[in-house]
DNA sequence: GTCTATATCAGGATAGAC
DNA sequence: GTCTATCCTGATATAGAC
């Protein structure tokens, strides 16, 4: 039971498939991803990719779905070390941005462009876990803004302009650069969240 | 020559395949959208579409020059009206947001999510034009900050912020709901750009 | 649990008539 | 400039052996 990264049971041809998919599905996109690419990623034949999944689709779901459980999980966690609510914009932020940006945690990416892609029910699904880490996010900047931390707004939509500001990231940061993501994560919650 | 709503040559047919596909691509996705699907919502045979495009790949690259195209001029002529720094900021997140969210100039979404889908030549291209929107944009930033208008920072980090923000409105914003997008324009300038 | 082989089909693109 | 017909590739998924 020790040294498990994440809370899922131990598959491990399933767990490469998954994680090889986040990251080839954040190249190329879903769609220009075939299965040939999957199981060719982690060594395999493409029809045996289908004893583990039993469609394509099903992976992105997998995908996503331990993508925003890891973020969620990962941020209440982080939060808990945190002792002002200054401090716990910053972790939100940093934990947030460090998880979309990551190369071995690329779930978060197709969560936000590929989410098309997934059938009806298991979109249902995926938007709901979304929402609650919305909420999660909300009551953070709720909690700042009734301190005085955070300029006097609509939390709800604050989370919002919040999480795209992060979201976007994904589209401009460049890891070679000379801007580590913890301190991006200072300046950025320092630009459009501190009201000073 | 009048009643033109865009700069480009009159070609019905092609036009009204761009836009269709525009509407098609955001609703969609561009790989989902098959070249019968594109054929069918302007009333052709799949055939014919390859008398006014070499590929389905060059729509998608019309589709974004056009999108982004008419974005830098509406968001130029627009803030020629201005005459305060933050008469300009809510000018031009007003604009922005229209061009985005409405349903009749559905290009933009394309532009943010399916950039992948290009070829390397015209990807290039496009983000040349993308540039040019942000330094346009930027400029408009920079000289709030001087005027005090908006807290003192990195102009750069700003406008991606900024732009994150807004380009994230396409995955939440209810056009149904009380929020019209020109109060949204003003209340996302309070919130994350003006200081007070 | 993985392999090989293959069924099946959808989608982009072309040819040639009109 | 549009239609009809069709080619052809590549992709998902299955069957059955090992």
């Amino acid at each position: 039971m020790a040294r498990m990264i994440s809370a899922e049971a131990q598959r491990p041809s399933r767990d490469a498939l998954v994680e090889a998919a986040a990251r080839l599905f954040r190249e190329k996109g879903y769609e220009r991803t075939t299965v040939r690419d999957l199981a060719d990623a982690v060594g395999m034949q493409s029809g045996s990719l289908f004893y583990h999944f039993a469609s394509k689709g099903e992976i992105l779901y997998e995908v996503m779905r331990r993508g925003i459980d890891d973020l969620t999980m990962a941020v209440r966690l982080e939060l808990k070390a945190c002792s002002s609510p200054r401090e716990e914009l910053i972790t939100m932020t940093r934990t947030h941005l460090r998880t979309l940006l990551s190369n071995t945690q690329a779930s978060l990416a197709s969560l936000l462009y590929e989410w098309r892609s997934l059938p009806d029910e298991q979109r249902d699904q995926v938007v709901t876990l979304r929402d609650q880490y919305e909420s999660l996010c909300r009551e953070v900047i709720s909690q700042a803004m009734e301190n005085g931390v955070v300029k006097q707004g609509d939390p709800r939509l604050m989370v919002r302009l919040w999480l795209g500001a992060l979201n976007w990231t994904s589209q401009w940061y460049n890891a070679e650069g000379s801007l580590g993501i913890d301190d991006l994560a200072e300046e950025i919650v320092d630009l459009i969240l501190v009201h000073d």
